[in-house]
DNA sequence: GTGTTTGCAAAGTGTTTGCAATTTA
DNA sequence: TAAATTGCAAACACTTTGCAAACAC
């Protein structure tokens, strides 16, 4: 089956409108592309392909503004692995991730697949405000 | 007391010699700056400020060359938290980070306070080569 | 209408590279 | 002296910004 997630008529503009956004053309397509597929991990360039290959008129500038913003209101996650380049995570779940270093590609982890049993306390004055375990990889010599 | 490190008179020069390195006198610095005090972290232009104040004419060309040469013979780490700013760390034995994102500052975790207990299985075919984890933290509000 | 959003092009940041001059072995 | 390294400046990749035109409410 394709893609049924959580909330099966996940409606861009429903979603746009919940974190009050205004739902402009662009940004309902990019919030189509993006949630409308299942999780999935994108760089701006990529997504603007996305949306040039759905015929979807955006400039580079717009995306990478609407990445940032559905970040801010948090329906997308920001992942940085590699020096000079994001990812974008649609999956705002609690999760971990593994990169593929030769095919430079992130991969979800489920969150109950790993376990850490212990975590040390946050400096002085500070609190944790998320975990990320990146576990990384390479073709099996 | 100050640094006292594993290797006690550790000498620049000796451990460019070491990994194969020509012990030039702009290496030498570096080397000096980056390992003749305890374990840290530093991004390019910091090392680049560092050997100024400390009159070593280098390049900000060759402090990077001379990182990423460095890492490659294994005696700094890059760690990557940020969006187009990479962090070096003379720390390369196994351990984990805060990474502070108010002062945009990297804290080492000893490896000891943070027990993984359960992990997932690389993707088909691919093998890992590093778990990293990193504790982001925020004033306590 | 009024405030928001867009797109463009320019500017910015951190990093890499080509190459002649210099240094090291 | 042959090979490696340096520094400069130019080039780079990715990202952000200023601002006038277009759009949403």
């Amino acid at each position: 089956m394709a893609s049924v997630q959580e909330r099966p008529f996940a409606d861009a503009l429903a979603r746009l409108k919940e974190v009050g956004l205004r739902p402009t053309r662009q940004r309902l397509a990019l919030a189509k592309l993006l949630f409308d597929k299942g999780d999935h991990h994108t760089t701006a360039e990529q997504l603007h392909a996305a949306a040039r290959a759905a015929d979807v008129k955006v400039s580079l500038a717009t995306v990478y503004n609407t990445l940032h913003q559905f970040k801010d209101v948090g329906i997308l996650r920001e992942v940085v692995v590699e020096p000079g380049r994001s990812y974008f995570d649609t999956n705002t779940r609690p999760h971990h991730h593994f990169f593929h270093e030769d095919d430079v590609r992130l991969i979800d982890i489920p969150d109950e697949a790993v376990e850490l049993s212990r975590l040390p306390e946050p400096p002085e004055g500070a609190e944790i405000s998320r975990v990320e375990v990146v576990i990384r990889v390479g073709a099996r010599r």
